[in-house]
DNA sequence: CTGTTAGCGCTTTCAC
DNA sequence: GTGAAAGCGCTAACAG
């Protein structure tokens, strides 16, 4: 039996309304009463109930931070952990726990979203369908989407400009006299894959060079496939000056592939990556990369949705965060 | 206004406690009924309100996962990540979301442990104190400790053989010939720095190798910090043939380190890692390094707390996870 | 197999 | 500034 707001009432005389608001709202409560009522809490070693505290309010001050489960780990990854470490700062800077959870956890046996209502919003992660979207908003929760966009009524994306990012990347090694650039594709969300490809051969085509189907693969981003992908590009009869990976994993697959067959980076080949990930500067040479804030895009997400759930702003907005080249070794 | 059990029971006909069982224990009620049922429910849109089901039940299937806030990132690092993937999936197979937090997250401004009664249980990580712990079960939350060992009445820690997976590492070290082995450690809990750093003083004892004190580092386990030190190690006029680095990240500063100044690895210089974590194979050449099967201390650590929440289980147990060597590129 | 009755612990009108 | 009463949505006895 866990003590309640009635066994503080006892111990100190006042009535519940009162305990309560002496924990809920101080100072609509005498200084001291106040003390009174908080000595006599800690006596009995009370502690509100959130859980009844939810029922009552029918506010749980829970957020949800969803990822598909289509990547391994599952949600933790050096993309989504900077992001994650954002929403939790914020989160915890006005008063909102998180969840963690992959799309499986969050469905019921009839593919139905469960929320449970242990939730007031979610940040919903990468792939995803605009029917499970909708789901939540049934359901009254509402959703930022961050690293995806879709065209829905109201809703708040939080994006970032992979357009760009790879149209500095290109550029930069075009800069450095290459000519010869292969990419390698990860095979991400059709939106992430068609802004990032569009930048490579938009920029290559802006430099009046013309596109090598050879030079253009994609793989799932796994260490195996990068290296196994990168090796078969340096094999090639004319092999790339350079390799413009879509993700710094695919890109260190193919540091290794080079490092291993004693090719100099970044004079013979040069590799760029993408995200800045924690992995950029364990290899050596360090990779070069774009960077995005990753951080800044959670604390977006998670701002952006309690601006939603606190003062009931609504609005379609598209929020693209900005990127940036960051020169190290490798390009 | 969401739906209720009572819209359900308007549409179907039935009494809300027919509805409440459809959901919550199908078996109690008659397949037809049930079908009548969930076609209202969906129909009005119905899905079950996990707030009130916690209250009156008081349970909310919910699990915490506690971090430390001692290190950056926050909550999600190398060695951590793959820890809550595994309680993340455990979870799942039994029915629990959970929660991730900072401790400072569940601290009341008092400095009181705050549980908001929202998790049923809570797996504490690394560095904490007894008073957290006596927190929480004060409030009837059990607690599982998670790499990091405390001598309390019916607490279960899960631990790893930190002194045996150094022993390993120092005799492959020997084995290959090594002699004048150098240790980076870690300023980690006192409990894990000991085991460790003990590990590698009783292996050199053992095998008749005086102890080098200007062979013996401590450093905050940063990349900055832990190149810094390997460069004063490698500058040592009687340099060493050999770095032990109790963690991955430490070890990979060292790699750099020799990898700039040219001198051989792991000819001229030997390192070995401890985690096995996921920049090991990031670096090339790769780390050999003591793997720790970090998911699966998630999973033991859900499944020992998930079992205390239903069978009501107890008893003071001590799990030590096995290590184990894997020898890549680095010795 | 289904319905009735009581709350779970708290907050919130509405009085005083 | 404080109290009394009502009820959030659900489940758990206990009947029938």
């Amino acid at each position: 039996m866990s003590t309640t707001i009635f066994d503080v009432a006892r111990v100190c005389g006042y009535s519940k309304t009162t305990i309560s608001r002496a924990f809920a709202s101080p100072e609509m409560v005498s200084v001291e009463t106040r003390n009174i009522i908080y000595a006599a809490a800690k006596q009995v070693n009370y502690t509100p109930d959130a859980i009844a505290r939810a029922m009552v309010r029918k506010k749980t001050n829970n957020l949800g931070f969803i990822v598909s489960d289509q990547q391994y780990p599952v949600v933790l990854n050096p993309f989504y952990s900077p992001v994650f470490e954002g929403v939790l700062q914020v989160g915890r800077e006005r008063g909102y726990s998180v969840f963690i959870a992959s799309e499986k956890d969050i469905q019921l046996p009839t593919g139905q979203v469960y929320v449970k209502k242990q939730m007031d919003g979610v940040i919903i992660c990468g792939q995803t369908e605009q029917s499970i979207i909708e789901s939540f908003r049934s359901q009254n929760i509402p959703v930022v989407l961050l690293n995806n966009v879709f065209d829905m009524e109201d809703l708040i994306c939080i994006t970032l400009d992979h357009y760009g990012g790879t149209v500095k990347a290109i550029e930069h090694l075009l800069e450095q006299g290459k000519r010869d650039i292969a990419i390698i594709s990860g095979h991400f969300s059709p939106y992430v894959y068609n802004e990032r490809f569009r930048g490579y051969t938009d920029t290559l085509k802006n430099h009046g060079i013309p596109i090598n189907e050879a030079f253009i693969k994609t793989v799932e981003p796994t260490m195996a496939e990068a290296m196994h992908t990168a090796q078969q590009l340096l094999s090639l009869k004319h092999r790339p000056d350079a390799i413009f990976a879509t993700n710094d994993l695919i890109a260190i697959g193919a540091v290794k592939i080079a490092l291993r067959a004693h090719i100099a980076i970044p004079k013979d080949i040069a590799i760029v990556g993408f995200d800045d990930s924690n992995f950029s500067e364990i290899i050596e040479p360090e990779l070069t990369t774009v960077r995005i804030d990753k951080e800044e895009m959670g604390k977006l997400a998670a701002g952006k949705l309690i601006d939603i759930l606190e003062k009931n702003s609504t609005g379609k907005q598209v929020h693209v965060c900005g990127t940036q080249l960051i020169i190290r070794g490798t390009a």
